[in-house]
DNA sequence: ACTCAATAATTGGTTAACCAGTTCCTAATG
DNA sequence: CATTAGGAACTGGTTAACCAATTATTGAGT
């Protein structure tokens, strides 16, 4: 049936047909929560794809908790009624690759919350872990190596210690990307991060003094610093 | 070589040894940006697992951003050090289902942050979407009818106004789970309705005039009516 | 010895056959 | 007629064989 490999961007949109057929067979059967969606073999027949397309498909909009799969029995409408079904199925198709200042935004908003909520929460693990990045990326910038992947430490190690487990795995999606971007348009090189040792104590030490309104200061004030090299990109 | 189906929770433990086995051949090797990994077969083989399952093993690390599937030729470490790749590996291991304390206080986060983004940046197409869904919230509940999809439909809309498309999918990921929620522990049953239509359409107004500081204060306010009913749960 | 085309081996991606539960229908029994 | 074993058909999950593109190897020609 395929004849070729498809590019991940053909296969990209190949999904995106999967998905809106979907939504349109909910609609056109009336599916309602609870209801068993059609067998991923008569799907994938009606649509003129392979079982494998089907199954992505299906698992995606698993993954955005619309559907639900259940082993040799079939998959079922999540707990979501058709209005909203359409709506985030719509949202879903809409979704493009979120651009840099998109990332940047993101990051600061979550990182000057998480911040505050490590001052708040912080175990005494979380301080050993987070000095342990500190002292890691200090040593590197005083050598005068790069130390992106230290700096990274050290922020992902405030979101573990904020105890919120959307925001860490958020920050964990984004930050990949940002470090990638930064290395791209050659931002933070030499310069900065001898500005960030400091920073970067400032706002452990408030931390471990437990004083979020100081430590989202003291993160707002390291931002400032990589606004100026990098928002204009 | 597999001889019964896994439970979900199984599969998840078998893959995360699966990533730590592949974190650890990464040290061993001491592979760096650009290297390549051994083939998907003889991981298969090395970790006595099938090819599937370090294919999706491998998948989830490519969502990270922490590794290039290239076809025909090769999985590659991305332009991440061994550090970076070390730490996030170990926060994507250690990672675990949020709570739903987490998902509130996040979802507060954004919503927060999307209502002012919207605020300065909604287009009139913007308007005309939420518009419809603050109307259809308003008939449902106006009719008795429960309405948490419309309601939800009203703020996924702002999140879409505000242009950060990283936003609207992280609101995208966590709203499902909070409806779930939601519905389980039975809060924004009636009563809690009829307020919300004057809520929504203070925020709604708010953000025609572009007014952000006023759409933050009527979300705030929003929030803290449900604040009484769900956050001692 | 060196170059480079031909070929064999290897790669991630794809597909079809298979597996073990589940579901539904049937027919035998009370 | 109602009930319930029994089995056939169907389900999502799994596996092994297959595909085309890439990469490594080889060997003939200069």
């Amino acid at each position: 049936m395929k004849l070729d490999i498809l590019t991940k961007t053909e296969n990209f949109d190949v999904q995106k047909h999967i998905i809106a057929s979907i939504r349109d067979l909910i609609n056109l059967k009336n599916l309602e929560p609870g209801d068993k969606l059609p067998s991923e073999r008569m799907l994938s027949e009606r649509f003129n794809v392979s079982r494998g397309l089907v199954r992505e498909a299906i698992q995606k909009l698993e993954f955005y908790g619309l559907l639900e799969s259940i082993p040799q029995s079939g998959t079922f409408v999540a707990n979501i009624g058709v209005i909203a079904m359409n709506g985030m199925i719509e949202d879903i198709l809409r979704l493009e690759a979120p651009d840099f200042k998109s990332l940047v935004e993101t990051r600061i908003l979550l990182e000057l919350k998480t911040v505050r909520l490590a001052a708040l929460r912080r175990t005494e693990d979380d301080l050993v872990q987070m000095k342990a990045a500190l002292e890691a990326f200090s040593k590197k910038v005083r050598n005068g190596e790069d130390a992106v992947q230290e700096d990274l430490l050290f922020h992902l190690a405030i979101a573990k210690a904020s105890g919120n487990s959307s925001m860490n795995t958020f920050m964990l999606i984004i930050t990949p990307e940002i470090i990638t971007n930064f290395a791209k348009y050659h931002v933070c090189d030499k310069g900065v991060a001898e500005i960030g040792i400091e920073e970067h104590n400032a706002i452990f030490k408030a931390i471990e003094d437990q004083n979020p309104q100081l430590a989202k200061k003291k993160m707002k004030e390291h931002f400032k610093e990589l606004y100026k090299y990098c928002y204009n990109v």
